[in-house]
DNA sequence: TAACGCATGTAACAGGTTACATGATTTA
DNA sequence: TAAATCATGTAACCTGTTACATGCGTTA
């Protein structure tokens, strides 16, 4: 699922701005998918000019001026049909392994400044997780929702745990 | 890092062939890295192009002709300041999530045949990674090219202790 | 005889990123 | 008074994907 059917998707469960969407990407669904403005106003766009959704203004005064994008019946069975397609490959790409595997003749210490940098962000990636997780539950979070959360919190934690350990073995070594 | 970095730095252990170098991504780097090969072909020929390498060409007669690739001073220089610079993000992006997070009104059955998908993806690249890992050591693996493989093992086994666990609530409730 | 290994490349395209541009109101 | 929230959008660019095109020798 790309960028367009994953917006497409969002709005299945009522009409939304692209500032909205962007909300529900950046919390929600922000440990398996990155999303950018630069993305989202242009796909919206596109998404109208096929008649997938349709776009309704509300002019304010005290803030700036907001659309808000429904799916028509046309984008609904668009997103359905995509929905039950097979699933493809997930895409990972670390730049922390790339630098380790190459690291093989930089001194030690750069190498845990690499590590304390990922260990840096996955830490508050896992917390921020953790953290959403109790709003989440309140707005009502279905039962194949939760595996995507104990997922990021498996995945994360794991990583975390090589990380941690790598580190110290360094450490312990240097000693 | 992107592809031309990546590049560069299998070519500092020295001069291969955009063939032997598709080689080494899908093996050892593969579980953290994407490579095609109309991504390496057009790198080579820019990296060329800069000066960063340069190419050899070994004419055969019962194979097609070859191309051998060689680091230039230039070159490795360019990558040994990319190597320090700060670690960017890792990238995840995750088709079954996304299927997973929009599957409310998606009946078990539909459910259970996306985490099959990746169950048998993932067993399958965890064991291909372990398989590799005997090659590897044989050919000599440094401490930091450990943990890549070690972090490559411990997420994947994260992910599919979340995936069976979640496949056998689905299949316990709905009997 | 089909598939796999060896070996290289191009062209069109998709998809998303980055940077820029604007600007009022509210909160710390 | 600085920063955050609300709110939208464009244009240039980058990077990589997909599909196509070729072809011999070896192995199953």
């Amino acid at each position: 699922m790309k960028g367009k059917e994953v917006i497409l998707g969002i709005l299945k469960s009522g009409p939304h701005t692209g500032y909205e969407i962007n909300d529900i990407l950046q919390t929600r669904l922000n440990h398996f998918f990155d999303a950018t403005f630069g993305m989202i106003y242009p796909t919206l766009k596109k998404l109208e000019s096929e008649g997938l959704v349709v776009k309704q203004t509300i002019v304010q005064t005290d803030k700036p001026n907001k659309n808000i994008y429904q799916i028509t019946e046309l984008g609904s069975k668009s997103f359905d049909e995509a929905l039950i397609e097979p699933t493809s490959d997930e895409i990972f790409k670390s730049d922390l392994l790339m630098r380790l595997y190459f690291s093989a003749y930089l001194p030690d210490e750069e190498v845990i400044k690499f590590l304390d940098e990922e260990i840096f962000r996955k830490t508050l990636q896992l917390e921020s997780l953790q953290e959403r997780l109790a709003e989440w539950l309140s707005d009502g979070m279905t039962s194949t929702q939760q595996i995507t959360f104990d997922y990021g919190i498996a995945t994360y934690t794991a990583a975390l745990t090589v990380l941690k350990s790598a580190k110290e073995k360094i450490l312990t070594k240097s000693m």
